[in-house]
RNA sequence: GCUCGAGUGGCGGAAUUGGUAGACGCGCUGGAUUCAAAAUCCAGUGUUUUCGGACGUGUGGGUUCGAUUCCCACCUCGAGUACCA
């Protein structure tokens, strides 16, 4: 009987689906295990192998986690609001809803190409998902509850007295009844102080701008990074190298009213809930880098409003609200080193405090900085660039005036936008204070900075510095911000580099904001009962002509607040129908919490009931990709600590253990075509050779014999050719490379038979012609292969290349485990009893195999199965105990061929969920080992000794050894170190 | 520049606390089977050699009876981040 993989593998996925095998009930006796993948943007372009990688791990711990006796929760969906759908709508008019659609559940695309669909994809890799948990964030019955966080996270604020997330109406409240002085509260700057009589005397559009300053998501007129191809704004994780993650298009700053995310609360507690999570370190780091935390002081500089000439007669004055400039720095202990302040070119300051004289010289100054781009201010750091402002600012130990700058290696957004200058501790003052000649003083002991600022914290002693002399930076920082606290000129402060996340897309393809705009234009909440608010209809996907997000060119996108309906636009008379949002919601809104949606997807009545999230409790496995370190898994955290506040979920951390798959890479395949012989295609061998001086002229020779002596200079070009047509031995096959393009039909190669390609590992990519799908793979070598075959490749955190011709290596495995069963005429007369050897080998491989799954060493713990193939075929094993625990073993990596070999075996239920064969230490034992004898650390020989032999006895077995003798050649050991049931090192 | 990770045969990779380097697989070489091919099976496969051995885990040093593993310095590659005060 032949392994008939193509059968086996639909038959079990149809019982599989008919019988809901992988169904997970939210209640059980057995313990829970949560295993979750990030779920897919469903793209036109079908997946590849690289991207099964990670939920081929997932579900070999899902099934192994099930046969340990787990309840096993192991999800799938969509995350299918985005960029694509939405720009294929712009080029083609399709709905992206529809477009969606096809490319989840397969049809046609307005090409008429077959779309397989994802699920189709999945479903022939044999996954154990319950699919009766799917998710879509652009089904309105999912992201009404998108919708719904949103307006949670409206009507909250920040209480940094409780340090949580509160009830918005707690602080009104506290407002009526005291005004603000008591709370402490993270907000934006720019509160005001009002006593309970002056909010009660507010109007109430002036209250809601007061509230909005301090609720968790709130509106405001903010910098952002503004993507004009993209028409829409970007967050700073959607930006690299200053250009757009999507597509690489330049990004500018522009001031627009946005919704924004008041991350920043919860800044601290992201920073300490990394230390209670097995994330890996490298994505820990990343967060904590984005996080941004440092400690310092914020120290006020009294401003000085006249030119330096006057200024000494001047009287001193106290500090009032509006006549100091604020810096935050990380080395306060330097203060008595500060010869100049910088501001940012953008400060608000600089119009007020720059003086006639130097006007023209700051404006052109300012000029010319917001002219350039994002990108080269950050491409060309070295340029050293400034104005003096004129104005001067109070010491506030010495009292001596300190003359204020602007330059652009301030940054607006950090900090408060403006710098201490400390010449002799910072490299940039440094340079800046060079470039301008500016005093740099000294103020360490014991340094020499003619020729550049010391910024070693650890080793500095501070001298010149009045009170702090003779202090380490440590000891100096305490003191001075002591100091600084008396005289009412600063405090110790703690600064993050984390900003307050954007959350305003002007797109189309996203959740709609549950928002109007009332009659005073400040935003409001739809009740949460008339949830979800869903997309209006739209003629055209692009902004509208008067520079509107796409929700502007909808006709039908107004609140009635009488009838709390959504009606035509015409209606708006701002008394009871309001205009709508018109931005979306980005990205990350819908895979925020989906890890929660799972535990009770269907409910209509709440995101999740609280049976299901008690239950469920967090994810015990997350795997996916690490390019979501700063982006989704910092705003998930972030989401499921306000989810938690509100006591909503009882783990204010969702996922206790995190893994990143590498990325699977391709292995692109090149011929060389001759310069000025565009027919002529030459073989790695041959170029090899002709770069070779030695063997040159005979290459020259014979690519002459072929298109005539007159070339005497060879050049080539690498083409990129299909990896479907190489073989193992990285042969073309020429047949199909010339039915491939037209211009390949009369190709010409030398050698003329299978020439020899060169081989390259890139990224793939439809254009590079190295992309491998993984149903391709399925029909010729079938799912267990591509399973196994996935994971023997390498550790699952590592990238690795892929090359289709290493599978056969896998699928030869797969069916010597069949021969194991079967034989010609069908299943073999299993009736012997397991011999020693078969218990001793099966019981290794129990033992390795559990270590491997456990560590997540799915690589070596396919090799373990090779292993114990290869001894079981050897041994001929026809013991049917051995081989039913042989696949159970491998069933959650080859799940169709365990099910088919337990259910020939004469077992009617389903492998998935018998428990794991027992390892059993007594079938394993060793009676003797093959000592490696070794000479000054030298392998010569091995002898076998019995394992109970002791240290005295092996010495004097090993010294009167012939060989021994033969070695220390009559020289007498030195030392002799044993250790028993490892080595013998003789040192002579 | 800073932070993190990694360098092992022709290739992917293995070696659990410092204890026989190269498991397992691909590829390659030879053989069996076959009209032939595919498939399958058997043997070999780090380099070198005077067939005793010698040399080998990016480079140089160190610790140790013994180092791919630990320490120091350097080189290369990859990832993240980038004027963060």
């Amino acid at each position: 009987m032949q392994y008939n993989f193509n059968e086996i593998e639909a038959k079990w996925q149809k019982y599989w689906a008919e019988n809901q095998t992988f169904k997970a009930a939210n209640g059980s006796d057995k313990p829970k295990f949560y295993v979750l993948d990030m779920f897919p943007y469903p793209s036109g372009a079908g997946l590849h192998v690289g991207h099964p990688l990670g939920y081929i791990a997932s579900d070999i711990y899902a099934r192994y986690k099930r046969h340990q006796g787990f309840n096993v929760l192991h999800p799938m969906g969509y995350d299918s609001f985005g960029l694509p759908a939405e720009q294929y709508a712009i080029q083609t008019g399709q709905h992206p809803a529809d477009t969606t659609r096809v490319n989840i559940e397969g049809g046609k695309d307005k090409e008429g190409n077959v779309i397989e669909g994802y699920r189709k994809q999945l479903d022939r890799m044999g996954f154990s998902f319950d699919w009766g948990r799917e998710v879509r964030t652009s089904d309105p019955s999912y992201y009404k509850w998108t919708q719904w966080i949103f307006i949670k996270l409206f009507n909250t604020w920040y209480n940094k007295v409780s340090d949580k997330a509160e009830d918005i109406k707690t602080l009104i409240t506290t407002f009526e009844a005291e005004g603000n002085i008591i709370v402490s509260a993270i907000c934006d700057a720019d509160v005001p102080i009002f006593s309970a009589k002056e909010w009660r005397q507010y109007t109430r559009k002036r209250q809601e701008e007061i509230l909005l300053k301090y609720r968790l998501t709130y509106l405001a007129e903010s910098e952002v990074n503004w993507c004009p191809a993209l028409g829409t704004v970007l967050a700073n994780d959607e930006i690299v190298n200053g250009v757009s993650e999507r597509g690489g298009h330049p990004v500018i700053r522009k001031k627009m009213t946005q919704w924004s995310m008041r991350i920043t609360a919860y800044a601290e507690r992201l920073l300490n809930g990394l230390e209670k999570i097995d994330w890996p370190q490298p994505l820990k780091d990343s967060q904590a880098n984005w996080i941004g935390r440092s400690v310092g002081a914020i120290v006020k500089f009294k401003l000085l409003s006249a030119t330096k000439d006057k200024i000494s007669s001047l009287e001193p004055k106290p500090l009032t609200p509006k006549n100091f400039i604020e810096v935050f720095t990380t080395r306060p202990d330097t203060i008595f080193g500060v010869s100049f302040m910088t501001l940012a070119p953008e400060h608000d300051l600089v119009p007020m405090i720059t003086t006639t004289e130097q006007k023209e010289e700051v404006e052109s100054y300012i000029e010319a900085t917001a002219r350039r781009s994002e990108r080269d201010r950050m491409s060309d750091v070295k340029t050293i660039s400034g104005a003096f402002t004129g104005a001067y600012v109070e010491h506030p130990f010495t009292k001596e005036p300190v003359p204020v700058w602007i330059g652009d290696y301030v940054l607006a957004g950090y900090g408060t936008g403006a710098v201490m200058s400390v010449p002799c501790g910072d490299q940039r003052d440094y340079d800046f204070a060079k470039h301008f000649n500016i005093p740099i003083p000294n103020i360490f002991e014991g340094v020499d900075i003619s020729l550049e600022a010391f910024a070693d914290k650890d080793n500095t002693i501070i001298a010149n510095s009045d009170f702090l002399n003779g202090l380490t930076y440590k000891e100096a920082t305490g003191k001075v911000i002591a100091a600084l606290e008396k005289i009412g000129h600063g405090e110790g402060k703690v600064n993050y580099r984390l900003r307050d996340a954007v959350f305003s897309r002007q797109r189309y393809w996203g959740e709609p904001f549950p928002v109007y705009y009332d009659e005073d234009g400040m935003p409001r909440m739809l009740d949460e009962k008339f949830l979800p608010l869903k997309l209006p209809e739209v003629k055209k996907y692009l902004p509208t002509e008067t520079g509107e997000p796409p929700l502007g060119n909808a006709t039908v996108w107004a609140w009635d607040t009488n009838n709390s309906a959504v009606v035509g636009t015409r209606l708006i008379d701002h008394k009871s129908v309001f205009p709508l949002e018109l931005n979306t919601m980005p990205g990350w809104a819908g895979s925020s919490q989906y890890f929660n949606r799972y535990m009770d997807a269907h409910n209509e009545k709440a995101i999740f009931s609280q049976e299901a999230i008690n239950y469920w409790q967090d994810v015990d496995l997350y795997i996916g990709g690490s390019e979501h370190a700063t982006g989704h898994l910092l705003y998930s955290r972030f989401w499921q600590k306000f989810m938690f506040d509100l006591g909503l979920v009882p783990k204010d951390e969702f996922a206790k253990k995190l893994i990143n798959q590498g990325m699977i890479t391709g292995t692109s395949a090149f011929i060389y075509r001759l310069g000025h012989h565009p027919n002529v295609f030459v073989s790695k061998e041959l170029v090899d050779a002709y770069q070779n001086e030695e063997t040159k002229e005979d290459v020259l020779r014979q690519i002459q014999s072929v298109v005539g002596n007159t070339l005497k200079d060879l050049s080539f070009d690498k083409i990129h050719v299909d990896v479907d047509f190489v073989d193992a031995s990285d042969q073309l096959d020429v047949i199909k490379f010339r039915n491939w393009q037209p211009e390949f039909k009369n190709a010409m190669f030398i050698p003329d038979r299978a020439p020899k390609l060169l081989r390259e590992v890139e990224k793939m990519s439809k254009s590079k012609y190295n992309v491998v799908s993984p149903d391709a793979i399925c029909t010729e070598y079938g799912a267990d292969s591509l399973r196994l075959y996935e994971m023997f490749l390498g550790p699952l955190e590592q990238s690795k290349p892929w090359n289709t011709a290493g599978i056969t290596g896998v699928h030869s495995f797969l069916k010597k485990l069949w021969k194991l069963y079967f034989d010609e005429e069908g299943l073999k007369d299993l009736k012997a009893e397991p011999s020693a050897e078969n218990l001793k080998t099966l019981h290794k491989t129990i033992k390795k195999a559990k270590e491997d799954i456990e560590n997540f060493s799915f690589n070596t713990s396919v090799s373990t199965f090779m292993i114990c193939v290869n001894e079981l075929t050897t041994q001929n094993c026809q013991s049917k105990s051995i081989l039913e625990s042989l696949a159970i073993l491998v069933s959650p990596y080859a799940p169709h061929i365990a099910e088919e070999l337990w259910e020939k075996l004469g077992n009617s239920t389903s492998i998935s969920t018998v428990s794991y064969p027992k390892f059993e230490a007594k079938y394993v034992l060793e009676s003797s080992k093959e000592y490696p004898i070794s000479f000054n650390g030298k392998l010569r020989f091995t002898i076998e000794l019995p394992l109970d032999m002791g240290k005295d006895e092996i010495e004097a077995a090993v010294l009167a050894h012939e060989k021994t003798r033969q070695q220390l050649q009559g020289r007498t050991p030195k030392k002799v170190i044993i250790v028993p049931g490892k080595i013998v090192n003789i040192v002579s």
